[in-house]
DNA sequence: ATTCTAATTTAGTCTAACCTAAATTATTTT
DNA sequence: AAAATAATTTAGGTTAGACTAAATTAGAAT
């Protein structure tokens, strides 16, 4: 009954967290994006988890999936232990923020829960990762977020990036070469609302303005300041 | 060609090399035993090794198996994860020799190069791990031992203990109870030839001779003092 | 040299996950 | 409302790695 799980189901679950975590369940055709593999692949495991032991999602056909409590709970331990990690490398090993991610990936499936309790405390507890995301509790609980996009951001307002969705290496990198990262202040000089461009002011002081993309708005993560 | 071996594989060559240590090939059924697995299956991965390319192992019915040099190049380089591993979890997490054993078995398999780098390099490049066992180099050589078992210690001999060649949790906290760890000198106090038990003194001061049995004075490795 | 035993191999299954191709259902457009 | 398109599911097949049971071979003992 309590089997442990395969690190693909791990896989599955995590990103049925991720796609569930703006509301809407997690269709088959993204699963399969973003685990690369076939649609129909996903649809077999889809109703594996479904008919699993506790079930570990609720599926009803053509209607995609979304996490039991049971699904819920496994999924935020690989995130948590994915969290720290990154946070681990970045912190104490000195890996640069864009290449963390391949490696949590594997290491967040065999680290156990010693493994997880010392590098949390050797971390001082923190409570976001590297790009800011929220790290969830040892108890398993996400803490709130309320950032909001940087693509809803408008001349005039300023505001702090709270986390970057991101795991591609290059985008990473070209935003640290940018300064868009958590906790660097930015302010809208000008938006075109036909491209979606936002104009910006990155940093404190008199910074060149940079003309940013939807594309790369849309995962950055911002709190207006007053 | 340069596929990457799965992690059962690399079980099979890391297993296969510390069999092999001295000298001869390694069974069917010890690696069955040590694998945790049915004889049988054993064979058939055996069959697979050396038949892939290029080949992993020389083997030959009945015959058991060696490594080749590909094979061994694996073997190291996970041996060289694990020891690494252990005595960063010891050194650096604060681990307890006792309990390293499984945790490394788990992340050897999935640490990238620059992993194994930077911990090697945080560690100030061991040669030996927290149980005495010699990192293999960077470079995959296996640094020289020369130690021998402790069951070959003789009243009036003394010796320093190099390494301990165990991974049972329960038999390394006894050992460390009983002074019995790298780095102790011990004296050969009597010998029984009948039960080959040995008595010894343990460490510098005037210390209660303990009698040790032959299966832990066989996984006990010394160096002969002058 | 023969027999016995222990080790090993063969043969045939099983499970987890994946795949492709074909069939079906849902959604959008006409 | 029907047709076209897109998403999803079903069906059938593959691979890795384990299993059991039966057959074989090697080595030891008579």
């Amino acid at each position: 009954m309590k089997e442990p799980l395969t690190q693909n189901i791990q896989d599955y679950l995590k990103t049925i967290y991720e796609l569930g975590e703006d509301g809407d369940s997690a269709s088959t055709t993204a699963l399969a994006a973003r685990l690369g593999i076939a649609p129909a692949s996903v649809t077999g495991m889809l109703q594996k988890l479904a008919a699993a032991t506790p079930p570990l999602v609720d599926y009803r056909k053509h209607q995609g999936a979304t996490l039991t409590t049971e699904g819920e709970r496994a999924a935020l331990e690989v995130i948590r232990h994915h969290r720290l990690l990154e946070t681990y490398l970045v912190t104490i090993l000195g890996y640069s923020w864009d290449n963390v991610h391949e490696e949590a990936c594997r290491l967040e499936h065999v680290i156990s829960e010693e493994f997880e309790a010392r590098i949390a405390a050797a971390l001082g507890h923190p409570q976001r990762d590297p790009h800011g995301e929220p790290i969830p509790t040892p108890e398993l609980v996400m803490p709130p977020d309320a950032s909001q996009p940087l693509s809803a951001l408008r001349p005039g307002q300023k505001a702090r990036i709270v986390r970057v969705q991101a795991s591609d290496p290059a985008l990473l990198r070209h935003l640290d070469s940018l300064g868009l990262t958590p906790g660097a202040q930015v302010e809208a000089l000008d938006y075109s609302p036909y491209d979606q461009n936002l104009t910006l002011e990155v940093g404190p002081a008199p910074a060149p303005p940079r003309v940013i993309g939807v594309a790369i708005t849309r995962q950055i993560f911002i709190e207006i300041i007053k």
